[in-house]
RNA sequence: GCCCCCAUCGUCUAGCGGCCUAGGACACCGGCCUUUCAAGCCGGCAGCACGGAUUCGAAUUCCGUUGGGGGCACCA
């Protein structure tokens, strides 16, 4: 239940594509902010931009969110008291509100066309070429003038009665300053003349974001802000509405932006930056969550693995940094390498399966997938991994005898052959394929002929492979490849060393 | 161009005037372990952008410079 004291939060991203890593990231932190705190955290789909409505995009955020374990208290799907929850149903409370601002001299009517707008930039852009393009070089905050600020009421009257279209404009104050205060930012002030008059109503009737958040915010109980700091410098034109409204402003909560590793806002070309992407390339969505979770904040100490509760109760908002984040695809690997050893072996194998599945000879069947996991599981620090690493149990890679040298096991090629034809008559009388019995048949191998182990591993693991390094050693793979593949390979390896050998 | 913001190892960061010869993590490089490679353990490399000021004392405060990011729509 809601309180006058309790923290409310939301997350309102708009249906426009899937769920960017950035947004993800604010919606941990909303909801991090709400949990911590006691308070209530709320899903408000913002899709008054029917233009670029995406289909699928408003399911991707109810699909990411589950995933990753936010719960959201009210929402589309889940109701509440602060309803409708889609901004596109909540369209009839807003222009009730810019009226009220109209009156109270608050806002204006501009009915200028979108011409005269492009007029009043188009000189200015020309002026400055090859520079920044920037449009306030007309002399005006946002290139509007501010022509329809001063109409007489009889002119107003007139162009009402002739139907022009007309959109309204917060009036902004021409002097002095705004000032408001963010939780990470600090105090930030800005000069009044700096802001532009902006549109706050639409001539089609619709809202524009910075409105309808404004009044949704506060018709919803916000209390607490979430937003990256691309917002801070319209904030004070957010502040100034407030203080029209004579409503109680929020807390604002500005995050630093996340970008890619050339310092640049994180796209495409970075790599996978949609949550479903970095699943779809093996990382689990509790490694995502952790990682993303101290990109831009810290819980003070040297601990850096949490799991979603335990940052709930270990958030704080002043961990919260002010510069940008890169994101780093090798840490986040990392992180995926920690849950991913943590996992039990069936999860793992869970997890595993349809990588392997497609990797494997006849997807796997018959193949011991335990064992097999069980290898993988250590090693593999993203799921793509795995098809390459288990490539060579689908077929034996072409290899050269080179291979069988290995300086540090104290193996060549005659060695290996010989060692191989031990191996294949060993083993040829096993009574049960296990890895048990495996091990004890080549180590007692190596023992009776007075080698290392490794002497005796080395050329096994390679004519069963035909591949440097392999998940697991000699013994994984001889009891995963099974008994006839096994010595096929290895008999192989032997006569591929004979020939080599001219004997 | 104008406005806002930011600035500690390559990257994520701790640090909030003395505990800092700046700590942790990723990556990288060595070593140990070992039937390969990983994992694990041990060790190494590497940073307070620059210049002033305040102070007995500055990574920590202030000013400036430089660099970077963001904003400047009838988009969100």
């Amino acid at each position: 239940m809601t309180t006058e004291s309790t923290v409310r939060t939301r997350f309102a991203p708009s249906p426009t594509g899937f769920m960017h890593v950035g947004n993800l990231r604010t919606a941990l932190y909303e909801y991090l902010i709400a949990r911590s705190l006691g308070g209530r955290f709320l899903l408000r789909i913002e899709d008054t931009d029917r233009e670029r409505l995406v289909d699928g995009a408003v399911e991707a955020v109810y699909r990411t969110l589950e995933r990753v374990g936010f719960r959201h208290d009210e929402g589309p799907d889940v109701g509440g008291d602060y309803g409708p929850y889609v901004q596109s149903e909540r369209l009839h409370l807003y222009r009730p509100f810019a009226e009220q601002l109209v009156t109270t001299g608050h806002a204006y009517r501009c009915f200028c066309t979108k011409e005269r707008l492009e007029s009043l930039r188009a000189p200015a852009a020309a002026e400055d070429e090859g520079g920044a393009g920037g449009s306030s070089v007309s002399g005006f905050p946002g290139g509007y003038d501010r022509h329809c600020r001063e109409l007489s009421e009889a002119e107003v009257r007139r162009l009402l009665d002739a139907g022009a279209p007309f959109v309204i404009r917060q009036k902004m104050p021409l002097a002095g300053s705004t000032v408001f205060e963010d939780a990470v930012y600090g105090s930030i002030s800005v000069a009044n003349e700096e802001l532009e008059d902006q549109v706050l109503l639409k001539s089609d009737g619709f809202p524009t974001y910075n409105f309808a958040n404004v009044v949704d915010d506060h018709l919803m109980a916000v209390t607490h802000v979430v937003r990256g700091s691309e917002y801070l410098s319209s904030t004070p034109k957010y502040q100034l509405l407030y203080e029209a409204f004579d409503w109680k402003p929020p807390v604002y909560v500005h995050l630093p932006v996340v970008n890619g590793a050339d310092g640049k806002k994180l796209s495409k070309r970075h790599g996978a930056v949609s949550f479903e992407a970095l699943v779809d390339e093996g990382y689990l969505p509790e490694a995502i969550v952790n990682y993303i979770a101290l990109l831009g904040w810290s819980p003070g100490g040297t601990r850096e693995l949490f799991t979603l509760d335990e940052l709930c109760e270990v958030f704080r908002i002043d961990g919260i940094g002010r510069s940008p984040a890169v994101f780093d695809y090798d840490r986040l690997r990392w992180f995926n390498g920690e849950y991913l050893r943590k996992m039990a072996p069936e999860a793992f194998l869970a997890v595993a399966a349809p990588w392997l599945a497609d990797a494997l000879p006849g997807g796997g069947a018959g193949l011991d997938l335990g064992r097999l996991a069980g290898a993988l599981q250590p090693r593999v620090t993203q799921m793509t991994q795995i098809p390459g690493l288990v490539s060579f149990f689908r077929e034996l890679p072409e290899y050269g005898i080179g291979l069988y040298s290995n300086e540090k096991m104290k193996t060549d090629p005659a060695l290996a052959a010989e060692m191989l034809g031990k191996a294949e008559q060993e083993l040829a009388g096993l009574g049960e394929w296990t890895h048990d019995a495996l091990h004890a048949a080549l180590t007692g191998l190596a023992q009776r002929e007075g080698r290392k182990n490794g002497q005796v591993m080395w050329p096994v693991r390679i004519a069963a492979s035909g591949t440097e390094v392999t998940p697991g050693g000699a013994i994984e793979i001889l009891s995963v490849l099974g008994r006839d593949e096994s010595l096929r390979r290895i008999a192989a390896g032997r006569r591929k060393l004979q020939e080599a050998l001219g004997r």
